[in-house]
DNA sequence: CAGTGGTCTAGACCACGCT
DNA sequence: GCGTGGTCTAGACCACTGA
């Protein structure tokens, strides 16, 4: 079960997707939101919060919440969302190729962009991604070991955050995206069909644990036909 | 003056950013911060919420909020900045040139971008971006006349926002953006120096105002090695 | 003016981490 | 068990909108 306010969100956030509330028309007020789900006002704040922070809504004082219209907000969302499951939105097929997988120490790179000691001890992971017959992503990621005590070539052909969420019970809290285009290395060309596209665009992921750790880097370069973002950003922010 | 939750946030943001207070270090609990700043607990969580939410603390149930290292979280915020704001931030000398400034009507894409009526009166507004000595970056603005009535050379010379939200009174909301890359058109060639890159990065950008109306579509058309973005995101936005 | 959302309060109980 | 943050309540006053 669910927090109250999360089960309000979610069943108003059901009733828009179903085209039971329509694009312009108003919410129920406060007031009477309060009653019809027999809560307090600050709850039903905290649900309508949500609704506008995910697009559903848009809160005007002096007037109401109106229904905003998502149709334009489609695309697989910003934020944190692991590879697979992108793929598995877009009903593509992906292969995944491990193409290294191996203990090592941080040099000075990956120490400032970790903020780990020197010489910590990481796992480095280097992946092709193929969709519908091309390599279109080269991954690489960086764990620390002291996390991630074992990981197989079989965990990195399927999903890693799987893994680390689900297996080791760790939780991942949030992450920090940096994103530049950059010239193709020869390890680009090498494992990616980069036709002649001689630039990529590098997607930098920090992520961390819900303990404050930053315990994984990693770089996503991906062919700059592929790329695609979105992000959806409230002002004042 | 401010909310009483957004002035204790702008204290405690600046504390952190002037190394008052140090990351990995805790923040006073939730009990600590309603004496220290003589309120209720809720507007100190609302305030500890903005921290979180601009990456200044971590808050860990049952533990405490830690503060965390912004230091690489340096680059300009993601979310609706405007150029202006942007160059600024960067320190660097910044000129802009209006290429055209006309009324139009909506076109088939236009009208798909702005979910306007066919024939819609709008501005349509080109202006190149010169960032040290270089064209760097082509801003296709389209704005719905009926909200801004008038709009000239001077303006766009500026700053069309500043124009709409002081000027004007109007309220910006909230901003959709998506970005990909694509070949350099033209247009592109043309306004821009693009050196030997044949390619461009697109930063489509859905603006809204308060009242949920969406009101301009801006196309920024980046030089591929100047073009960066960062985006903070929270697990479960 | 009545009705809306925005802020704020002072309490309550719960889930979690640590010792 | 104690202190932490997470949720929830029932009220209050304010600022804004629109008739």
């Amino acid at each position: 079960m669910l927090n109250k306010y999360d089960t309000i969100y979610q069943q108003l956030a059901k009733e828009i997707d179903d085209g039971k509330r329509l694009p312009g028309e108003k919410l129920p007020s406060e007031h009477e939101l309060t009653e019809l789900f027999a809560t307090s006002r600050e709850t039903i704040r905290k649900a309508l919060k949500l609704l506008s922070e995910h697009g559903y809504i848009q809160k005007i004082r002096g007037k109401g919440s109106i229904v905003l219209d998502r149709s334009t907000f489609d695309f697989p969302v910003s934020g944190l969302v692991s590879f697979k499951e992108l793929a598995h939105k877009l009903g593509d097929d992906v292969i995944t190729t491990v193409h290294s997988l191996q203990k090592i120490s941080a040099n000075d790179f990956l120490q400032k962009q970790l903020g780990c000691d020197a010489e910590e001890p990481l796992w480095a992971v280097v992946r092709a991604r193929k969709i519908s017959g091309e390599s279109i992503i080269l991954d690489k990621d960086y764990f620390l070991e002291e996390y991630v005590p074992n990981l197989t070539k079989e965990i990195c052909q399927d999903s890693i955050y799987e893994y680390v969420e689900k297996t080791l019970g760790l939780t991942i809290s949030f992450a920090k995206k940096e994103m530049f285009v950059t010239e193709a290395t020869e390890e680009d060309k090498q494992y990616l069909d980069l036709q002649n596209y001689d630039l990529v665009v590098v997607v930098r992921n920090y992520v961390y644990l819900d303990n404050a750790v930053l315990f994984e880097y990693t770089e996503s370069r991906h062919r700059p036909d592929k790329f695609r973002f979105v992000d959806f950003a409230r002002r004042n922010r």
